[in-house]
DNA sequence: CCAAAAATAGAGCGATCGCTCTATTTTTGA
DNA sequence: TCAAAAATAGAGCGATCGCTCTATTTTTGG
């Protein structure tokens, strides 16, 4: 189940989401327009970050004139919100669907949180790197939106972490930090984008690495191979 | 060898590195003032940024008018460089400096830079917060800094693995991303700051949790106990 | 003690910001 | 086909930005 993770298909999201924000009546013309706008603000607060890309920037990159891009947020603010709750949305959707037989099994699914967590950023990676380069410096409710998304991201590992404990699949004495220390892991990703970019480390590669370490730290070693598509065999002891 | 690391001091440091930046002449008042300006500069951009704190805020904050604060700086750009180029000094100068025994066992090395580094963001927090959270927005120049100190970092942590890679010290099929990975999670410390300190996690906590999760990632399990003052003896199988 | 030097205050400058508003063009539908 | 409705362009508004510059106060030292 690939949900779509292009620019046009969010975009469509946006739109039923927002329509009493975007004044454009034409449905045609404002996912065209739309797509065309978010992804010139994309571009260029990723470039230049969100506070200095000003309206003119994202008028002229964006070939909407200024009147016209207000037809579709009706302040910076708003427009900073459509992103973020997109992304929101996004993950929620994703991490909160396992296949049965993933979430029958705690460490398939500790697993696959991890796998799809980094497909899913890779897939929608200027929005992540939006998100989290941003976040810092949004008014007050947005950045309380990032927050709660970040939360609710972490509450998905400590859940799939407590039930591998009652089923007493965890090593002993394992930190009670660990669900906390796998986010850090997967943002990794995107927001050092360039230095994986750089050494030429494929994103199978990069689940692979996050897996072992975080299933190390969590199990104990067992003959069991594995899980995930993304796993490369790592030798076991 | 506990290096001072409140603001003053750090101040002091700035003076002596940016002489010919700074132009008042008198030392006593040139390190008040600037200890000053720099103590609001990082709580006003800690709070709402760096580009969003102008300079009105901080000549307010910091009860320094406007044209006085120019004797300090010669651009708001200028101000940042001061900052940024201290955290860089100061994690060079402690990373850099390894006690004799803890040098010559690589085990001990890893757990040591992974106490260090973490204890140095403790001390130093709002500076690492400016440094890191800034760095996406800087000019050109000073984003090639802060992204040249954190490679020199991560090189400490290569260097070591490398090292405990030629005494065959390394599990069969470590990751060649380890290293990479290790900066994440130290970082994670300051960048999400209240999150570890709304659940009331101590700094040695944390320490221990990524000391244990590092190591037993790199190396086989053994019958010597962790080291690092701030390790709290995890059960070893 | 008082001129020279250093330090300080804050009004003012040009540029740019988010945003609005009207004039104009394009599209729609009876 | 042509008036009504929708979409678009971009000049203009007040606020605020980084920064400068002069007038003034404070400190220094012979």
């Amino acid at each position: 189940m690939q949900k779509p993770c292009d620019t046009e298909a969010l975009c469509r999201s946006i739109l039923e989401h927002q329509a009493d924000i975007v004044s454009i009546r034409n449905p045609r013309i404002a996912l065209k327009k739309l797509t065309v706008i978010i992804d010139a603000a994309l571009t260029l607060s990723n470039t230049k970050g969100f506070q200095a890309m000003s309206l003119r920037d994202l008028s002229k990159t964006s070939g909407v004139s200024m009147g016209g891009l207000y037809a579709y947020f009706d302040s910076k603010t708003s427009l900073l919100n459509m992103i973020l709750s997109e992304v929101t949305r996004a993950v929620e959707e994703v991490l909160a669907n396992p296949p049965q037989e993933v979430a029958d099994d705690p460490r398939r699914h500790l697993s696959w949180l991890i796998e799809e967590h980094v497909l899913l950023t890779e897939a929608m990676l200027p929005w992540f790197t939006f998100a989290f380069m941003e976040a810092k410096n949004f008014p007050r409710h947005e950045r309380r939106m990032a927050t709660d998304s970040e939360a609710l991201t972490e509450r998905y590992f400590e859940d799939v972490i407590a039930r591998a404990a009652e089923q007493g699949l965890l090593r002993p004495g394992v930190t009670p930090l660990l669900a906390m220390l796998i986010k850090p892991l997967l943002q990794d990703w995107y927001v050092k984008r360039a230095k994986y970019h750089r050494r030429g480390i494929a994103v199978e590669t990069y689940i692979a690495a996050v897996q072992n370490m975080i299933m190390d730290a969590a199990f104990e070693p067992s003959g069991h191979s594995r899980l995930g598509k993304a796993d490369q065999g790592r030798i076991l002891p």
